[in-house]
This record gives structure tokens, C-alpha cells and sequence, in this order.
DNA sequence: CGGTACGCCTGAAGGC
DNA sequence: TGCCTTCAGGCGTACC
């Protein structure tokens, strides 16, 4: 009985945008608005700009160039040469979407449109953010894009497994901190270093420093096969998550732990728990992640 | 250095 | 039905 009712209480969820789901915004996003040059720009909230929020800053009059993304932040360059750009940061709950000419206004999004851009093609870019915990940056050139980005990691789905290595090996905090710090690694949000964790067998407390160079190596090859079946499975929708055209992604449906809490293991039965690591919840298996442990589950083929 | 707490912010969900 | 509380968390910052 005591089961049952763990599992009543073990469903909470909130959606955020973490590598894969900022790299389905960017590709649905470019396929509407690259090449396109923007006419002008409305602006609801200004403080969901950082920096200059003049029509110029906000790539008015530029035409737009290839969408860029590194870790969880995606860039919208002027195609010009200039290495002037925006960059979008989704926060939480913000979403960038892209309406074709004559595409009827949306009344679910008028209320926390924050940012409109018309495009010559007659269509228009949209930044909405319900939680504001996202914004726009607005960079001048490289240098300040380069500013920008001097504390963050490196992207997690380039990073070579020695330099990750190295990283990991020279600090004393656990793991699930560690790999949720965008200045170590970028793109990894609560989801996914929480399922990359329980298939890799580690415990979330775990110090990053303890893991061998062998493990090491099987947590960067098994995090780009996570992050790209989530990119394939066009992300992960929990609540309110949706790419540039509006539709939302399925990886959700193979959360392993993220979220179940109080359910049953999928390898072993034992009941999931969550602790809380680097401030956030943390879900994982008690038998299969063992503090300290060495053994690596066989993986499964279906991830 | 790291860890802890807080503030930002809204909406979903549970309790009564 | 509806009000109230709790909770979710990326990220910056303050403080120990």
C-alpha cells in the first residue's frame, strides 16, 4: 500500500530547455527565419533585454544568418559579417517561435509575448517567456559575444572525454553539481544529468574527482547517445515546452527517473528517491547508483 | 574553494 | 468552487 501511495506522490514536473530541446528551437527556428531581414522589432518588456534594446541592437534592418548554439543559449547573427547578434536564453519557460505571412495571432502566447520581430517575408519571430527567467542579450561584434561566453564550458555535445576528464578531476564537489554547472560543461539542465547519472550507475553525490578516467570516458560517449536521442525525439515535453514551430517533443516518455520519484526502478524495481544536489531535485535509484560504485549496468538498447 | 540560501517569476497542483 | 500554500528551477549574488 505504502507503494501505491508513493507513487501518487511522486508526480511533479516542470519543463525546461536544456541542449536538446534549445537545439530543436534552432533548428525549427532557422528554417523560418534565416536569410530573412528584419523590418522592425516591438518590444512588450524591456527588461527582458539585456543591454542596448534599440531596433538597431535588435538586429533591425540586418538580415539573418546561420542560428548558432552552444549549450543551452542560441545565437541569431546579422549576416553581415559584423559578428553583431542576439542571443536567447530560454530560462525556464521561455519559448522563440516563428509565425508565416498571415498566420492568425495566437492568444495563448499574447500574454507573455515580451519581444516581436517582423520579418520581410511577412512573417514574424516571437520571444515568450511567461517566468521571465530567460532573456535576449544584444552584442555589437565577436569581442563582446567572446565577453560574453569567457566563464561558460564547453558545449556537451563536443567536449572530448579527456577535457571533460580534466575538468572533473580537479574539483572536490559531486557529480550532479558539477555537471549542472554551465561553466564546466554547457547544455546539461536537471533532466538530463539526472537520467545521464542513472544509466551510468553513479550516484549523484558522488565526487566528480572519484571518476576514472575509464568512467569518464563512458559517461561522455553515453551522454552525446542521450542527448541525441533526445534531439531525435525532438526534446522533452513536460509541461509547457515547444519548439520555433510549436510542437512539442516526445523524449519525455523515456524519462528514466527525472520525475518518478516514488516509482519503481525500470532495471530493478526498488522505489526511486530524490535528494536534493546543487540545490536542485535530484531523482535517482538507491540500489542501481551506488556512492561509490564501479559497476556499470548493461545498457539498455532502448535508452 | 564550496555549500547554502535567496530572489526573481508564474502557473500547476494539492489541501481544505 | 475557490482560496491558500507549495513547488518547479536557471542563474546571479550574498554570505558563511
Amino acid at each position: 500500500m505504502g507503494f501505491v501511495l508513493s507513487i501518487a506522490a511522486g508526480a511533479y514536473n516542470q519543463a525546461m530547455p536544456e541542449l536538446p530541446e534549445v537545439e530543436n528551437v534552432r533548428r525549427t527556428l532557422a528554417a523560418g527565419v534565416m536569410g530573412q531581414r528584419v523590418v522592425r522589432v516591438a518590444v512588450y518588456r524591456r527588461e527582458v533585454v539585456r543591454g542596448k534594446a534599440t531596433p538597431r541592437a535588435l538586429l533591425v534592418g540586418a538580415t539573418i544568418g546561420e542560428l548558432i548554439r552552444r549549450g543551452k543559449q542560441m545565437v541569431i547573427p546579422a549576416a553581415d559579417g559584423t559578428g553583431q547578434c542576439l542571443v536567447v536564453h530560454l530560462g525556464m519557460t521561455g519559448s522563440m517561435r516563428y509565425f508565416a505571412q498571415g498566420s492568425p495571432p495566437n492568444p495563448a502566447l499574447a500574454k507573455h509575448t515580451h519581444l516581436v520581430w517582423r520579418l520581410d517575408g511577412g512573417g514574424r519571430m516571437i520571444f515568450h517567456d511567461p517566468r521571465r527567467f530567460g532573456g535576449v542579450w544584444t552584442f555589437a561584434d565577436r569581442e563582446a559575444l567572446a565577453r560574453h561566453w569567457q566563464n561558460l564550458g564547453e558545449d556537451a555535445l563536443t567536449i572530448t572525454m579527456e577535457r571533460l576528464y580534466e575538468r572533473l578531476a580537479s574539483t572536490s564537489r559531486g557529480i550532479k553539481a558539477t555537471l549542472l554547472d554551465q561553466s564546466i560543461l554547457a547544455g546539461l539542465g536537471n533532466i538530463y544529468v539526472d537520467e545521464l547519472l542513472f544509466r551510468q550507475r553513479i550516484h549523484p553525490l558522488t565526487p566528480a574527482r572519484r571518476l576514472t578516467a575509464s568512467h569518464v570516458e563512458q559517461l561522455v560517449r553515453e551522454m552525446r547517445c542521450l542527448l541525441a536521442a533526445a534531439i531525435k525525439a525532438r526534446g522533452s515535453t513536460v509541461r509547457s515546452y515547444s519548439d520555433a514551430a510549436g510542437r512539442g517533443g516526445d523524449f519525455q516518455l523515456r524519462h528514466q527517473v527525472y520525475g518518478r520519484a516514488g516509482e519503481a526502478c525500470l532495471h530493478c524495481d526498488t522505489i526511486l528517491r530524490s535528494l536534493i544536489a546543487g540545490g536542485r531535485t535530484t531523482v535517482f535509484c538507491p540500489v542501481c547508483q551506488l556512492r561509490w560504485g564501479r559497476r556499470r549496468f548493461t545498457k539498455k538498447k532502448d535508452l
